[in-house]
DNA sequence: CGGATCGAC
DNA sequence: CTATGTCGATCCG
């Protein structure tokens, strides 16, 4: 491609994240027009180190363009054709499924948080204003907009855009008390954000229709609406609320002023059925359109800010059309097959959620621009992208989208990251480092989750990113563990950017590879089985493993894994795998085996909790035969004992488990673009959980687990003999010689003080501070057979990791590193989630396995 | 699996 | 005076 270096005034300033989109300056009004504000973003932008990386992404970015469109010039025409074919047969079936049915809302707070801070503070009424820093905005209100200042923008170019430009703080705090608003309104409404969110009105409507007139009424008293009788439900939730004087949705909030109440007769809010502006009377219709009115009317009483919505058959088409009529305004695609071809037509692909600036300058090097050419050159897309990409673009092109809301799956990953100003001593890196990881240990105990792979991120002051992972045998959680990983990515990067420091503007944690629902029941019932977790720090931590730090190979190692392996394959294992270190030495050394050891060291992590996870019936003289016993027959559909009315509530919460794991399975199977809807709400603050206490297929599989579990574990190995002699033999690795010094001071003392040396099998603390003769304790406590049995089935049980539900896999890993695997899409089908797939999958492990030691 | 990239707010 | 964020998911090798 071209890229002369007439970055000249760049036209159209693509490569910054704040685009001109919206500002259309009508005349008259203050502000500035497209041409002045590019000038000016460019100024202050030019020369920065920020373009210059910008200038680098863009090139990239070009580059992909031209090999695509050189991938395409060689095309045949015959392969061309059967593509037309394929996508031809496709589209038919996308379009046999049309869903139409539903009435899916998506509403969008208007410059919410801006809105919010010009409430609380009139001052800024009239105007512009932003939230944010200098350094970086979150939103802007519209008087700010006509200069062109908007979100993700920088404050000081917004300054040089609009000196008058007020930038107040953000207080997510604040905002996020919006959130109950939403809740009113729809039960089962997913939060996108803290000021976006999907309902399905659908059953709502449904309702309406019965719904006499006075209870569709609201009155404007004081500011706020009133409803003459609202529904008993609604009632319950929102009437003390809404007979109260001042803005509910602050309880900090100062105090509230009458003329900051919008005018009701506004525009958009005119009932099309009666309306009696006289008395501030609004009697609200039964069509779907009348229902988000009366929705967003009630929002605005109550928190005296707007928000826009659009209705539509489905996810996506409902995420458009509320920007259509924006700001507080909202837009209806009726439903329609007709309706939505229409609305389809002429629509920027651009405007789809989902496609982006790169899709959309890549879609439009091939002549592009609307969902109308993406239909038409459907054959050609599904040659140029990954079938997901172009599934995608079928379903876009189609008008089709997710027609249920639900929360997604489980998360992928997780993360923390920060910018600061440079920092290049390796010690503040550390330290920044340990920070990260604790905000991130922090997050991940909030879930509950726990995982394999970390992920250090690190921009420089060029602001290049660069990001290293590190996977480790056993799932992580707790400061020290992740620390432990991270601190040694991070090493490694100095060490190879040595002499030179690392120059760094940005550094984030992440972590991903979270046990799966196979390895979490897995994980309770060993716990149950060891009955004590108080070793679990100390062992999982890398308060244990200090070797790690710098000797590549083992890292992560630990006797357990090495015990394990050894013991399988007969003889002592020397190597170890480290991501970080080798590809190589992942294919000699193929984790199948290995990381049952680590499961089970997590296992002992978890408190035993004999609370049925089924009925919810705990006892406190329940041991973990009893336990098991009970969740056997809380799962079984025949009762054989006991209780006969927890047993049937057992039941009918597996039923909906069962229901909503289907549907789960639906969802990621069918449309990959539910995954861009994700939940994510939460960023910056912390707590906020609104969980639901439903009972997701997560927990399902963990019941099917356990259960599974209690079948094959042979209960009286569980409860013997957990205290049994301790011996000091065996060795626990010359790796454990090798203690390399931690990268830092700072590192080193986090790392060695204060460890406590429990044993997690006898459960004993040990009078030692020596690592190597706790370890041959350990050792010890294992050798006694104690966990053999154990480990047995959990070979068998373990249907995990490396083969995962790929039956080549197993192949793949002897003869092949490289481990292709079209992993690409999951497009799994069900099998993973399905239980009566888990022999199988089991089988196929253990076969693996076999092979492979052969 | 690891790394880079994308997209959303 | 400086000064351009944070998160999760996906793609590609």
């Amino acid at each position: 491609m071209d890229q002369p270096e007439e970055k000249e005034i760049a036209p159209s300033n693509e490569g910054f994240q704040y685009r001109m989109g919206l500002n259309d300056n009508k005349a008259g009004m203050e502000g500035l027009d497209k041409e002045k504000i590019n000038k000016i973003i460019m100024e202050a932008t030019k020369g920065s180190k920020f373009y210059d990386n910008e200038l680098k992404k863009d090139q990239q970015v070009n580059q992909r363009i031209e090999k695509m469109l050189q991938q395409k010039s060689q095309l045949t025409s015959s392969q061309l054709k059967m593509a037309q074919v394929q996508v031809e047969k496709m589209t038919l079936e996308l379009e046999r499924s049309r869903d139409l049915s539903r009435f899916i809302v998506h509403v969008d707070m208007d410059a919410f948080y801006a809105a919010v801070e010009m409430r609380d503070n009139p001052e800024l009424k009239d105007k512009p204003m932003a939230v944010g820093s200098m350094s970086m905005l979150s939103t802007s209100n519209y008087v700010a907009r006509r200069f062109g200042v908007r979100a993700a923008m920088p404050g000081f170019i917004a300054k040089k855009l609009c000196p008058n430009l007020q930038i107040v703080p953000a207080n997510f705090d604040k905002y996020r008390a919006i959130r109950e608003i939403f809740s009113e309104y729809d039960p089962n409404f997913l939060p996108l954000s803290l000021d976006e969110a999907y309902l399905d009105i659908t059953d709502h409507l449904e309702e309406r229709l019965t719904r006499p007139e006075d209870r569709r009424t609201f009155t404007v008293k004081n500011g706020h609406a009133e409803n003459g009788d609202p529904p008993a439900e609604v009632k319950a939730k929102c009437e003390p609320e809404e007979t109260c004087t001042s803005p509910v949705l602050f309880e900090d909030s100062p105090t509230f002023l009458p003329d900051q109440c919008h005018d009701f007769s506004r525009q958009d809010l005119k009932c099309e059925n009666q309306e009696r502006p006289q008395e501030n009377v609004f009697v609200f219709g039964t069509s779907a359109e009348e229902a988000v009115r009366e929705m967003r009317f009630r929002i605005e009483q109550k928190t005296t800010l707007t928000a826009s919505a659009g209705i539509a058959p489905n996810m996506m088409l409902a995420k458009v059309c509320s920007d259509k009529n924006k700001p507080n305004g909202q837009y209806i695609i009726l439903h329609e097959r007709q309706a939505v071809m229409d609305f389809i037509k002429d629509l920027p692909i651009r405007k789809v959620p989902g496609i982006g600036k790169v899709t959309e300058k890549m879609l439009r090097a091939l002549g592009i621009t609307t969902c109308t050419d993406l239909y038409q050159q459907r054959a050609l897309l599904s040659l140029l992208f990954s079938d997901t990409s172009w599934h995608n673009f079928l379903h876009i092109s189609l008008g089709l989208g997710s027609t249920r809301i639900e929360r997604d799956g489980e998360r992928k990953s997780m993360s923390t990251e920060r910018t600061f100003s440079e920092i290049s001593s390796a010690e503040e890196q550390y330290e920044l480092c340990r920070e990260l990881c604790k905000d991130l240990a922090e997050d991940l105990s909030k879930e509950g989750l726990k995982g394999r792979t970390v992920t250090l991120k690190l921009k420089n002051v060029k602001f290049e990113v660069k990001t290293r992972a590190s996977t480790v045998s056993y799932a992580v959680s707790t400061e020290e563990e992740i620390f432990s990983v991270a601190k040694d990515i991070l090493k490694a990067e100095i060490d190879v950017a040595s002499p030179e420091p690392l120059r760094l503007r940005l550094m984030g944690v992440r972590i991903s590879g979270f046990l799966c629902e196979d390895d979490k029941k897995h994980q309770k019932s060993i716990t149950s089985f060891l009955g004590s977790n108080k070793a679990v720090k100390t062992m999982c931590s890398g308060t244990v493993d200090p070797k790690a730090t710098q000797n590549p190979a083992p890292q992560r190692e630990s006797f357990f894994n090495q015990k394990r392996a050894a013991r399988l394959q007969g003889l002592e294992q020397g190597s170890t795998s480290n991501a970080v270190t080798s590809k190589e030495q992942n294919v000699a050394h193929p984790s199948s085996e290995p990381q049952q050891d680590f499961t089970e060291v997590d296992q002992i992590c978890q408190d035993p909790d004999f609370t049925c996870p089924i009925c919810m019936m705990k006892k406190s003289d329940w041991n973990l035969e009893a336990f098991n016993r009970h969740i056997d027959q809380c799962l079984s559909k025949s009762p054989t004992s006991g209780n006969g009315e927890i047993l049937s509530k057992c039941e009918d919460v597996f039923e909906n488990c069962s229901d909503k794991a289907k549907k789960s399975n639906k969802g990621v199977g069918k449309d990959v673009r539910i995954k861009n809807l994700k939940n994510k709400m939460v960023t910056l603050a912390p707590s906020d959980d609104m969980d639901d206490f439903v009972i997701d297929n997560n927990t399902m599989h963990t019941l099917h687990d356990q259960r599974v579990k209690s079948d094959s574990c042979r209960d009286k190995i569980i409860c013997e003999n957990s205290m049994e002699n301790p011996q000091v033999e065996g060795d626990v690795g010359g790796n454990n010689t090798d203690v390399s010094k931690p990268a830092s001071s700072l590192c080193s003392a986090t790392c060695s003080e204060g460890a406590v040396f429990i044993c997690p099998v006898c459960n004993i603390q040990q009078d030692t501070s020596d690592l190597a003769v706790f370890n041959r304790h350990v050792d010890v406590c294992l050798n006694n057979g104690i966990l053999e049995e154990l480990k047995g089935q959990n070979t068998n049980l373990d249907p995990k990791h490396p083969v995962r539900n790929d039956p080549q896999n197993g192949m793949a890993v002897r003869g092949n590193a490289g481990n292709k695997s079209n992993a690409r899409s999951k497009r799994p089908g069900a099998a993973q989630q399905n239980p009566a797939s888990k022999k199988a999958k089991t089988q196929r492990s253990s076969l693996t396995i076999d092979a492979f030691f052969k």
